[in-house]
DNA sequence: GTGGTCTAGACCACT
DNA sequence: GTGGTCTAGACCACC
């Protein structure tokens, strides 16, 4: 499959595996209804414990970015990418502004940041 | 003193102090030269663990912000506020610009962080 | 046949099977000593497996909706619609009541819950 | 403690402990920023594993029951107890809700059901 | 001491 | 085969 974990990383393992699926359906990767590889394949596949991967996917399906169904398998549900997308936004923004705020305490302003996004490379 | 620690904050305790100090340090209510408060008097003050006391003043030695002299104390360092915050800020654009990475992974763009940042409220 | 069931449910399936077959008893939309759909027939048209429709028969004959005849096929038993009521009536003042015992362990009150069953509609 | 799980419980034994930790929140015999006893001491309490217990307060987290400090303990969080009864409630309400669905479909009427909500015995 | 993560492996219900 | 629960025990960061 699509899915990359790492150690080294200082994400937690059970973390990375649910960003990425999150990103697959953010992305339309995979599509609602769409079944996802079973646990014990992603087991084998990233050679990583069962139990984490079962964490991960608990924890999407908490979240309503899947279901699972005994004895069927795990499917991608109906949110929308558009959702997806907008909650993420909120996430970040929230992020950004305690950054900004850690910012004005030593001294930076809004401005210092702004000027940060600009000169962020994203290729275009 | 000027720290308050709190459990409410999810941040380590030991990371809070030193926050709170270095934030002292580049707004110049501390200057270079100037003794802080003992652990053992901090200890009593902030009401944690002198373990953790002990922690948040051996990090902000190693990363060159006070100096301690055993039997003495410790001492602000000759860092200047400006060499503050031009780590901070390095530290801050580091944040920021895997913040924008993990945005643009869910299809926000540069700009719309951007916005984000505008929209923020510095108060001015 | 007139049976759907649904990966979106819950329900396992081979009880979203059963519950249909004894509402389509309860309903009279078949009567007893009619012959149901062979499992054959059920596993085609519902597209599961015939390990699940014959568990949901096997269950069905041992609760005394259905009879099977090797051979022959299965039939829907004696039990009148209004015994199927009743006994689905006990079982749902069971669950009812368990309903009502962790409501007011949350101090909600019996009349609260009488509430609630007022402002369902049901289309009256 | 005031737990008491069972594997007779046809519950899985984290909801057993993260229900009963919920109701004393709602009942106020735990009050926010009180501490909860560790994990540990739960385990041993409790006489089940670390990792079911640990589940349980991970999933009140979640909730927002609790927080959890590394190195401290886990608190209860301020989340008012009206507030609970009232999550508990809207759940109790869908409930209620594809129950009397399930009954309807099976020939029982609103009224049947509020006269069972009426024959319950809540001791008063 | 505390909670957080990860592992290896068991048993269960469902398909 | 599938996911769900539970166990026993490891290692880590934090207090």
């Amino acid at each position: 499959m699509f899915i990359v974990v790492s150690v080294n990383n200082p994400e937690p393992m059970y973390q990375q595996v649910m960003d990425q699926i999150k990103e697959a359906i953010a992305e339309g990767r995979i599509t609602p209804g769409e079944q996802l590889p079973s646990i014990r394949t992603l087991t084998k596949e990233l050679k990583i414990s069962a139990i984490t991967v079962k964490r991960a996917i608990a924890d999407l399906e908490r979240e309503g970015y899947i279901y699972a169904r005994t004895g069927l398998g795990c499917f991608v549900a109906d949110k929308k990418p558009l959702e997806i997308k907008e909650e993420k936004g909120a996430e970040i923004r929230e992020k950004l502004n305690s950054l900004i705020q850690e910012g004005l305490r030593y001294g930076l302003t809004k401005e210092d940041v702004r000027g940060m996004v600009e000169e962020f490379d994203d290729g275009k």
